[in-house]
DNA sequence: ATGAAAGCGCTAACAG
DNA sequence: CTGTTAGCGCTTTCAT
């Protein structure tokens, strides 16, 4: 690499425009501090004080420095200046998916929040495998991240005990750790589902099914179980066929509505569990004559246009997000907080799938 | 911050079990090589064998600087690594916002490439501020990312000299670089428009309308470029009326529609310049009575279940940035390859909005 | 106001 | 197979 830059280097060897002459060194080639200071004729400290806006250098020496550095293209290396500090005023983020439209705004709010605080944002997707997210997590550690914000994929946290222990300041989001104490921030996701069924139930409707994510997803458990607890509420009994958690794949999600619309006993309406099962269930429903109603957990973009609405149970995935991130930089400035958990409200958004009475089979 | 644990350190001077004995030092006193290699009773560079899986050390040993490796919860410093070896095995990604549904797909496909290459990726908004893009490119400069790829919100980029004669990769994505010459991988925005209009123009429309973004974005001059072309290509007259270029806002787009579509010579279809265009548009549509036809640049969710579908010149953004990343790592292989300029070609998707013919006034 | 020396934790280069 | 030494580029400390 950067071969071509070399040999310019050494076959012009008064090229002192663009490609300044200077030691040899790795970064293909950078100029350092001691560059820049043997080219000001001053000392090295003398750099760092004016590259760190430090006090206590005169008008006239800052000037001579700064020119050198315009001169050389000096850039500090944030890598030597971390390893001295301790400090990389950088936090970690690991998600399931950065496509996924639910996690883009949760990581720009942390990344907004981040930069409110001076730091840089890594984020990583964990593609669901728990091994991929400690993977991530630990490779973010060993770039001493100053903090990580998480949304686990997998179901044991405690591999990240010494981490903790040795001061990365660490928030959960969306999902709760397994097996370690720590902060989290979550939705209402018991409550949300329990309401978006309960609305379902209200408008007259008794066979109502539930398609999910899969069972080792906390969201997933919790809003099945809001699901039954609505259904018992109402003291309606909840056939084996009319819930179905998996994979969130079109196919799988097709065939699971098409099952509990078919047969003895069809559903009249369909609570899906996330925005990616929504979307699939909203084509199935498309296709068939029999209106059927359904009520889903996240918005989903265009929801009001489709015909009918699509009625929601929202959260708020950036104010997820920006939540986890103010905890964190909490943590970091240093409050020796004891672990939290967070829990923010969800909202029932009516838009005429829900709002659809149960029809006759 | 870890006072708490300092404080455990110093009272109970022998708990060598969770938070085990070491010596005090930054980074929330963490265990070095030194402290492992104490530890194990063998040198320091062979736990840094040991810790990258280097040859030439015995099972015996191996194994001895393991359960020391774990009983003090050491992590490598990758800080220390990265000063030491000058490559950082990450890359940069400047873009607008990951919030936007077009850019978490296309920064999930650079993470994807990033991966299979053993390099973390840290991507970061600029909000569409040159300014803040610069901050952000040259933060990744510092952090020494061996790589960045950008997808440009100003049109300067000399900045970028200096870095890249230092061996910083550089790929631009989306749009074009300014003043500098270097990787780019674009769309054939012109084409996909104008390709788009045509096919308006051949469903009869006579008066279209283009609403884009700012003009100070490439992608939107291009589209706007490529909408004349067409209108031309048919020997059609542009009325100023019908074209609307400034900020995605909601607002501002509903206004430009609203005026096209009254007054004198009101248009009959609309080619809107980007996904957040569209997304209005059909919301303005939605309120009118007169059907109104629309194609739309980039492709949108759900856009097929909508009545009309909505027809669509649709841009792989996932494409757009694994090649962008392919390309990256092409340059860090090392080979020496002149700036280049690869664009890849849209796909007309036709779902009903698109194929509406004029009504009259 | 300025600079020299030490050292952050690691790896490269060389001993043994 | 294993260890010692030097030094990556910066900040800290302490002189001057």
């Amino acid at each position: 690499m950067l071969d071509a830059t070399r040999r310019d280097d050494r076959t012009g060897q008064r090229t002192v425009d663009r490609t300044a002459r200077r030691t040899e060194n790795r970064y293909g080639n950078r100029p350092t501090m001691k560059d820049v200071a043997a080219r000001a004729g001053v000392g090295l400290k003398t750099v760092s004080r004016v590259v760190n806006a430090e006090p206590g250098v005169t008008e006239d020496t800052e000037r001579r420095v700064q020119e050198a550095i315009a001169a050389l293209g000096f850039r500090r290396n944030d890598s030597a200046r971390v390893l001295r500090k301790g400090r990389t005023a950088s936090i970690g983020l690991v998600l399931e998916d950065l496509a996924d439209p639910f996690y883009g705004p949760l990581s720009r709010a942390v990344e907004e929040v981040a930069r409110a605080h001076g730091a840089l944002l890594i984020n990583g997707s964990s593609a669901e495998d728990p091994e991929r997210e400690q993977e991530l997590v630990l490779a973010l550690c060993a770039r001493r991240v100053d903090g990580l914000v998480v949304i686990p994929a997998g179901v044991d946290h405690q591999y990240l005990e010494p981490e903790i222990a040795a001061g990365v300041a660490t928030v959960f989001v969306d999902r709760p750790a397994g097996k370690i104490d720590a902060d989290v921030v979550l939705s209402d996701n018991f409550g949300g589902a329990r309401g978006g069924v309960a609305h379902l139930i209200a408008q007259g409707h008794r066979r109502i099914g539930f398609i999910g994510d899969q069972p080792r997803i906390h969201t997933a458990v919790e809003r099945v179980r809001g699901y039954r607890a609505a259904m018992e509420d109402a003291g309606l009994a909840v056939d084996d066929r009319w819930v179905s958690l998996g994979a969130t794949e079109p196919e799988r999600v097709r065939r699971a509505a098409e099952d509990m619309l078919t047969g003895p006993d069809p559903v009249t309406a369909i609570f899906s569990g996330n925005n990616r099962v929504t979307v699939t269930v909203i084509r199935v429903l498309a296709e068939r004559e029999r209106p059927v109603a359904l009520v889903g957990f996240d918005d989903i973009e265009l929801g009001d246009l489709l015909k009918p609405g699509v009625t929601v149970v929202s959260q708020d995935a950036a104010q997820l997000g920006r939540t986890a991130a103010d905890r964190l930089f909490l943590q970091l400035d240093g409050a020796a907080l004891p672990p939290e958990r967070i829990e923010l409200t969800t909202r029932l958004i009516q838009r005429g799938s829900g709002e659809i009475p149960p029809s006759s089979p």
